[in-house]
DNA sequence: GCTATAATAAAACGAACGTTCAATTAATTC
DNA sequence: GAATTAATTGAACGTTCGTTTTATTATAGC
């Protein structure tokens, strides 16, 4: 009726993120009850204020470290190379990896925003923003070198995350297609959208993107 | 404490449903409350149920007529011609136009899937596939008689889709650009992802697309 | 082995939830 | 103008919610 053998806080606190994790991107944040959270970890609600003052703070630290990581995942990939497709390149097969790795994170970052408290949503979209100023630096850098062929540097930045993000509505570990395989093909369209190689040789922009896919998944 | 001068049902249920969409669109479907609900509309929270037996039926209501405006959208929209770039084209129009006029009812449809019934998620899932069908059997067309050049027809669907669908996270009339404009950029983006146009004249193609857009946003 | 502390259970709090029901009034029909 | 129907109110139902409080037990330090 109290402390149980074996418990440890540590391990009690991880129990809870996944499986807060895990509930929300399922049934979503205001469905999820804490008394429903708690069943999942194997313990009474009350215990999970130990870790967490309340229901919100628990998804804000979801929602920060999963951005962190994000932030951290592209800063360890990035390419020292001024390349804008070398770099362009990275980032794709940085972002799909990411999202696809942690596919119930990712849910709950972009479905949850609404439930944040102001202060709060506006610190996670500052991260996101932070983010997403990398690629626009990409696309920028890439159209004033002459080697992409871009409308509107913002309009394509918007439309590349959110194609690349869609990847965690459909994709599933072990059917038709392997990461790889989903990789090449996005890292080939988005060459292909960005206007990269315009060089006479556009049709065969795909097949290179999709090699050099293959060859950085196969490390 | 009843009846109320001036009330009519048909007005009643038409407020209801419009207030429900923006509801549910800003605080989720879960966060809103039946009296929330009735107070939006002006109303006692005993008097929604004269129109919804549940709060899940108006949900599913919303979300069904939702998708049976797109589908219907699509067949008036949708040219009898063959040539696969005309039928994209009008594909992508539709698609940004509907989603563009319909934010808050698409987020919804997009957003609360997780929280209809089995039976009911499946009536939704079945019209939204069947709208996605329309795109890959262009996207297939148009591979197979060379004006497209993909690698996997499936995976662009989605990825368009899910692109095309993004429009409305950030796209809010009346800032830097306007619908025509929005639209001409998708839609030169879209051509250049399929490898439309893949002649010799590649670089010049948006520009097309681009025109295209215009003329038709100008009707 | 005692003490301090970490981790949990059990019970309870008030508030809010979706929904129902009976009563009441406005509009319509005859 | 009486009877009927349509539209809504106000109060209540039982349930569940997030959270707090208090008591209890396991573990760790000395």
């Amino acid at each position: 009726m109290a402390r149980t053998t074996g418990s440890d806080g540590e391990k009690t606190e991880a129990a809870v993120r996944e499986a807060a994790v895990n509930l929300i991107a399922r049934f979503g944040y205001e469905a999820m009850s804490m008394r429903q959270l708690a069943a999942e970890v194997g313990v009474q609600a009350a215990a999970l204020y130990r870790y967490f003052p309340t229901k919100e703070e628990l998804l804000f630290t979801l929602m920060r470290e999963h951005m962190e990581g994000l932030t951290d995942a592209w800063e360890t990939a990035c390419p020292i190379s001024a390349d804008p497709v070398q770099r362009l390149s990275a980032y794709v097969e940085n972002h799909i990896a990411f999202h696809i790795e942690r596919r119930h994170a990712t849910h709950v970052s972009n479905m949850e925003l609404r439930s944040l408290s102001p202060e709060r949503l506006t610190q996670i979209l500052r991260m996101r923003t932070a983010y997403e100023k990398e690629l626009r630096a990409i696309l920028r850098d890439g159209a004033e070198a002459g080697v992409f062929s871009i409308d509107d540097t913002g309009l394509t930045a918007m439309a590349l995350i959110q194609m690349m993000t869609g990847v965690i509505v459909w994709f599933r570990p072990g059917e038709r297609l392997s990461i790889t395989e989903v990789t090449a093909t996005y890292l080939s369209m988005t060459m292909r959208l960005v206007g990269a190689g315009t060089d006479g040789e556009t049709t065969h922009d795909g097949a290179r993107a999709l090699g050099r896919a293959r060859d950085a998944a196969a490390l």
